[in-house]
DNA sequence: TCGTCGTGCAATTATGTGGTTGCAGATCGA
DNA sequence: TCGATCTGCAACCACATAATTGCACGACGA
């Protein structure tokens, strides 16, 4: 069943933003983003050791932001940047109905209680 | 423009996505993105106490993703929906320079070994 | 072939965090 | 004033997780 050649599950947006949430995760993404490397290599630039590198390359591959690649005994990992741009925009596109909802909804309250916006009372 | 009357910190790009990396969190979001709603009243439609409503609340509110009205003795919380927008478009932007970039490394790296693209030798 | 380097798996630990209950204080309606 | 709510603070618990160390296995170079 895993026939797809390398991500082709959506992995639910909350857990590419849980992803996304930790400092150290962050970090190693950026660093992916500017050069492919082996969780060892990354060893040598990080405070941390290879294996906690290892994991957290695990859970970004899990998240589907990176993605490994076999070169004889290394496994580089290199940053997968369409991944993070289709979060981005799943992103906008929940915001974008929200402020004009909002801004139609603070009127009509304020429509509703017009002498007395920001502290209208409840008898109606 | 400049003048924001309540939320005036960025908030760093990691904690906002903490923040939005946890479901229940998430869920509220969008309870909130749909209509205002103070702890109480959220606490009648989801499985958890007001006070887990309430800790939630308080760490989206530091996200600068949600902000809190006063409506006489009850607390508003409304979606602020630039705020995802906002990092929306700061996830696009460090997203925008990579693929670009390690497509370039990549050409460099198959041009170095045009016969083994794939599984290349570290021989010579 | 042998030594080295990189990876993978397992067990352990410490801290963070999402959730709970309980109680005190403030505010609204009657 | 009195009762009913809604908020805020604090202690506590259970579970997840970020990191560690240790060891075994496989692939490369000499």
């Amino acid at each position: 069943m895993s026939a797809a050649p390398s991500e082709a599950r959506p992995a639910p947006l909350t857990a590419v933003f849980a992803a996304l949430g930790d400092d150290t995760r962050w970090q190693i993404l950026v660093r992916l983003g500017a050069e492919p490397a082996s969780a060892s290599a990354l060893s040598t630039e990080f405070p941390i050791s290879r294996q906690a590198l290892a994991k957290q390359l695990e859970v970004l591959r899990g998240a589907g932001l990176v993605e490994a690649e076999r070169h004889g005994r290394e496994l580089r990992y290199r940053a997968i940047g369409a991944a993070l741009g289709e979060a981005a925009r799943r992103l906008e596109r929940v915001a974008s109905g929200w402020d004009e909802r909002l801004a139609a909804i603070k009127a009509a309250a304020e429509a509703a209680a017009p002498a007395e916006a920001g502290a209208e009372r409840h008898r109606e």
